[in-house]
DNA sequence: GCCGCTATCCAAAGCGGTTTGGGGATACGA
DNA sequence: TCGTATCCCCAAACCGCTTTGGATAGCGGC
């Protein structure tokens, strides 16, 4: 299917060396000739075979993205979805493919090196860096740029990432839940092998130490980031003898969970019990409106997708430039969900 | 990056042809040679070239996954991460690569041709298709094998698709919640240009006339299906001089909009007012457990994704398999969300 | 009229694989 | 001893594009 430059150069009585040079704007063609052979071309709806072209290149004009699937619960993270439309966006525009492994976390690791070695790709995507991530240290020998979303932490060697600051946020947040006479702080995270998650709950410890408040091991979770979990964790902590009269959740999801667990209950939120949530502001959750319904750390993961994309295109493009880094610093937004705490 | 075929020759001081041959398993290399051949091949961590295998076989051994993203709202349907997963598992086992463009869908044409004229996909899989849907007439033209998630209206010529029953699942929801004494039964839908949705209003319609209900377009809505959208359909729709006594939702989101906004009114699902809704069986929504929390009509759309994924890769290998199609019947599984109608 | 330049174009050699069409041993039968 | 079938292996062409290294022609200057 399709013409080839072949045929194309046949039919304009031309040699494929001119009709290539001319579609890819060299200046040593005849500008008459560049324009019958740009006519001809969108006439017979020619485009470069792709792999021909990468092949007779040496790039691949693609990136890799592999989104891992944790076998033990066989979860999607819904975030993927929106940061991978943000990068796509980028791509797109910059005439770049995305190309999409999904595989069981323990065959990350090889999906990356094949990728790699088959000459698929000129750059890879690492997403949910877990705190001890042997990605990092495998990629780096690898020769091959690429680009973390996230950070990981036993890793010595500056590598390329754009994170969110969730330290700052996390610590912001539960500062702002302490400054409204909350004592009892729940933390409903994320599993905390993530780095994103570990590092929240850091950001909760010290803002707690700071406000002289011992942290209790009862109401601090962490679990795969589900409604049910948010609405267990509200259940089974507000039952505790001294229940937390606020909680800091992950994600959204889990926001919904913790709402309609303490709604069951009969408790209000923003007058009875306070929640503060990441929101990730993910396009079918939207958290806003006059006053949104959360208080919430809020910073887009479609945005940090586009980003991303743009600093990964940029270290394919000039592997030189450097490890490339960017925090993002999310903003905290005030929301219905919270309000001094009651008694 | 990575050993050629011919360096790996060239150490084993055979041809390039016989290295080949070896590899790909034909008869006419002798059975020592082969090993030594693999061993060779494993130990130089030899991988082909993906491009410079596809340019000489001809296959791409790719599938292009084109995803929309309205420009209107820029809402990514939270169905594609899971259903990609469950399409990605399948590709990798068949030693296919998926690539994704995500492009604004006023673009959506161009981008299928564009990737296939490029030869850069061996199939492509069509998402979101419309009632009235162009691309798969554009796509019957274009010799390449295809499959839709769902399907059009407006197509006479046979083409290969895989969906679920929403006429019969939307129209045993409505008749079940006839059947609890329900008369004002609402149908919070997405929206019905996409051809999923006009499928589930025809069946809540039949079922509806079908018991001599008259339809009310008070209770009718159709939207981008978010939470908010949903909270805000229960409160309006609450609010009229003749309420619903139940709902029927298009999704989980959109339900758990609706219980939001039933229980802000001091409403209790199951008890004051009914709610069916279709679930997809997000990983991160799961809706399980002794009971599940909402009545629903329940398909696995990952499952619906390793599902297409085969038809699909079966149409690429032998294109003359014919149309192909599947029609997955859901579940309607009872949950606390429903119970006869009060009063 | 010859030289050197510039402006245009082209032939051919890759890129890294697969595949066609032999070709040299070796073994076997006559 | 010769022919021939079988077993292994290889040289070379090809997939569709880019790119190197000319080749040709036109033109002004001496």
């Amino acid at each position: 299917m399709g013409v080839t430059l072949k045929q194309l150069a046949a039919s304009l009585g031309l040699s494929p060396t001119t009709v290539s040079r001319a579609l890819n704007g060299f200046p040593e063609v005849n500008a008459a000739t560049r324009e019958r052979v740009r006519a001809a071309a969108t006439k017979a709806n020619y485009h470069p075979n792709t792999r021909a072209k990468s092949l007779a290149t040496g790039r691949a004009q693609a990136i890799g993205h592999v989104i891992p699937v944790s076998t033990s619960h066989e979860i999607v993270n819904p975030i993927f979805a929106d940061f991978i439309a943000g990068a796509g966006e980028v791509y797109s525009r910059a005439g770049y493919e995305m190309i999409l492994r999904v595989v069981a976390d323990a065959d990350e690791a090889s999906a990356y090196s094949d990728l790699i070695a088959r000459g698929a790709v000129d750059g890879v995507m690492v997403h949910g860096p877990l705190v001890h991530d042997p990605r990092v240290e495998m990629l780096a020998g690898l020769d091959i740029p690429f680009l973390l979303h996230g950070r990981t932490s036993n890793v010595t060697a500056p590598y390329s990432w754009l994170d969110i600051n969730n330290h700052r946020s996390f610590h912001r947040a539960t500062q702002f839940l302490i400054d409204f006479g909350h004592r009892r702080i729940a933390l409903v995270n994320g599993l905390e092998e993530m780095d994103f998650a570990c590092r929240r709950r850091k950001g909760y410890l010290e803002a707690l130490s700071g406000a002289g408040i011992e942290p209790d091991p009862f109401l601090m979770r962490q679990a795969e980031m589900t409604e049910p979990y948010g609405y267990r964790a509200a259940q089974e902590m507000m039952q505790l003898p001294d229940p937390p009269t606020a909680f800091l959740a992950s994600s959204m999801i889990v926001a919904y969970g913790l709402r309609r667990g303490l709604s069951d209950l009969g408790l209000k939120l923003g007058r009875d019990v306070s929640v503060v949530t990441h929101d990730d502001e993910l396009s079918y959750l939207p958290n806003d409106g006059d006053v949104p319904m959360f208080t919430a750390t809020q910073s887009s993961v479609r945005e940090a997708g586009r980003r991303a994309a743009k600093m990964l295109l940029q270290l394919v493009t000039d592997p030189e430039c450097g490890p490339l880094t960017e925090l993002m610093e999310t903003s905290l937004v005030l929301g219905a969900s919270t309000g001094p705490a009651s008694r």
